[in-house]
DNA sequence: CTCAAGTTCGATCAAATACTCAAAATGAGT
DNA sequence: ACTCATTTTGAGTATTTGATCGAACTTGAG
């Protein structure tokens, strides 16, 4: 972040202020700070979309409460949330992307050192870029999902990357690719130094925030849409059983991981959900129910936040 | 809370959820709910005069941080808040109540079971009104300040009462007079069973919030203002050096408390701001910062939330 | 059941806010 | 210092929101 943009957020963070907080409206903001009452307009969007302001609805609206009581019950979980479900065109996914990033500034913002862990994921990305802005030297931000694809591309979301543009931490790639396609390179890199710390940061965290992919068809399997894999090896996983996965690691109906796929070893570390720690799950949609219950199911994840019709859904 | 009321929140969280989460239009929200613009648009303005909707400014306002950093190292401070200034035509209390319900909400949030002390005063009722509404039965809310004033007359500043308006919770009322005019009438209080026992949760307390009175002229003290002394005893204790109170206890220039008042024996148990449990003071405006600066010179309080124009004349 | 008191409702209009586009300012490269 | 591309600005306009007011609808006492 440049002088010049601090200074502007720094602008738009009063112009918001006066407008949410002290309900003043736009004229009278632009008198007080000197500017057109279009640029006090601007300000104040701009300190919306750039996360300076954030909304919270503080009432537990029923329905969602219920189905999130619910949830915990059935699966035996500690953390349930449940965004309400509005209409088919509003994108459900910003629901979720609220809850999470409400429940990730918490974290950030814990005055107590954590090593906080993210996988990977269209959500999760979208979670990234939603953080509030601040510093928190005291974490570790890692990342249990393999910087580099099959082939040497980046992989299609850069969530450690994207967190950074909010949040000043200390940040922890895991330098891997996100699967091997042979158990020489799969030892190689767990014998590599830096890997081998960063695996012993995942191992010791504190709280960890996963995306659970679907495989239910093609259009809706994420690793295939993302060309992590091709067809073929689509239609094998899919033979042996794969209905979800998480950072790349396939899991059964029951949840159960499934190792043995030819040519594709998963390298993500999946922190163990048994733990008393937070082990939270962002997903939602119903082409990922299946993958979602089998994942809750297997204790993959000990937390979830959802939308109301997938909540729905898995009960 | 009745049923009828719960039930309107809900609708009023959701479309305040569509309103500011999903960023939807007010003719959306009517079309998905079923019903008319008009009781869309009363319904968000409904959530928000509730405190349904929390705005929060996320981006520290450089100017701010900057004296409240100041702030916590020349009076040695825990914590520190500085609501940005804006205007005279603003009430600049706004601020200081926005920053402190905010405050006030991460402990009661918060799971651990704790005691929560709460004084009196006109900042303190305003932030009782805007606290969100949770239930939160882990924790005890408790008065450190008499519940009547001498004549027996229910005191200004009901604050437990309008925390109680909003907040679910257990609540200790202090059934003792805001001050009493003999030895005796303090003993026999002091000796009364359920008296002993607040004293009891007072001294044990984990969080303390109060406000901080100015005794500068008849206008600005509110003891006077609010006919709790009369007009002899005013200039009675301002003869006697005093230039604040907090919960009716005063004190002079170097926060030093001044006991020997005749006929004035105050009953409010302060809590001890050396043990490093936050005690914190909600106060602003240029009539009260000497009584202020007072209050954090002798360590009433080990904490601060004020407004721009009244941190930079404590500096 | 009836009526009065209070409230909710929706149509209309005024106010406030968001968007668009052309002009002006900025600033990096020559 | 000049050019060209990019960003920022303000005026005008369209859209959205908030307030008013009489009508309709509850509610509760008699």
């Amino acid at each position: 972040m440049n002088i010049s943009k601090i200074h502007k957020n720094d602008n738009a963070a009063r112009a918001a202020w006066m407008y949410y907080i002290y309900k003043m409206n736009q004229d009278e903001i632009a008198k007080t700070m000197g500017i057109s009452r279009q640029r006090a307009q601007r300000l104040i969007s701009l300190a919306v979309n750039e996360n300076l302001v954030n909304f919270k609805i503080n009432h537990p609206i029923v329905s969602c409460q219920e189905l999130s009581l619910e949830l915990k019950k059935k699966f035996n979980l500690m953390n349930v949330e449940v965004a309400p479900n509005v209409s088919n065109k509003i994108d459900k996914l910003d629901g979720i992307v609220n809850l999470a990033s409400k429940t990730i500034d918490t974290f950030l913002m814990a005055k107590k050192s954590m090593n906080l862990i993210f996988g990977s994921g269209l959500i999760l990305s979208k979670v990234a870029d939603k953080l509030s802005p601040v510093t928190c030297l005291q974490h570790k931000i890692v990342s249990n999902i393999g910087n580099h694809g099959p082939d040497g591309l980046e992989p299609p979301y850069f969530v450690l990357g994207r967190i950074s543009q909010n949040v000043e931490s200390n940040f922890f790639p895991f330098t891997v690719p996100i699967y091997s396609s042979s158990k020489e390179v799969q030892k190689f890199f767990l014998n590599y130094l830096p890997v081998k710390k960063t695996v012993k940061l995942i191992k010791n965290f504190d709280a960890c925030f996963l995306s659970i992919g679907g495989f239910g068809s093609k259009k809706t399997a994420g690793l295939l849409r993302d060309s992590l894999i091709d067809d073929d090896k689509y239609h094998l996983m899919k033979s042996k059983g794969v209905v979800g996965q998480i950072n790349g690691v396939c899991f059964d109906e029951n949840g159960k991981i499934i190792k043995n796929i030819d040519n594709y070893i998963p390298m993500s570390i999946l922190p163990d959900a048994n733990l008393k720690k937070p082990v939270i799950a962002f997903a939602g949609g119903s082409d990922r129910v299946l993958a979602i219950k089998a994942a809750l199911n297997g204790r993959l994840v000990n937390g979830l936040i959802t939308d109301e019709v997938t909540a729905e859904k898995l009960l």
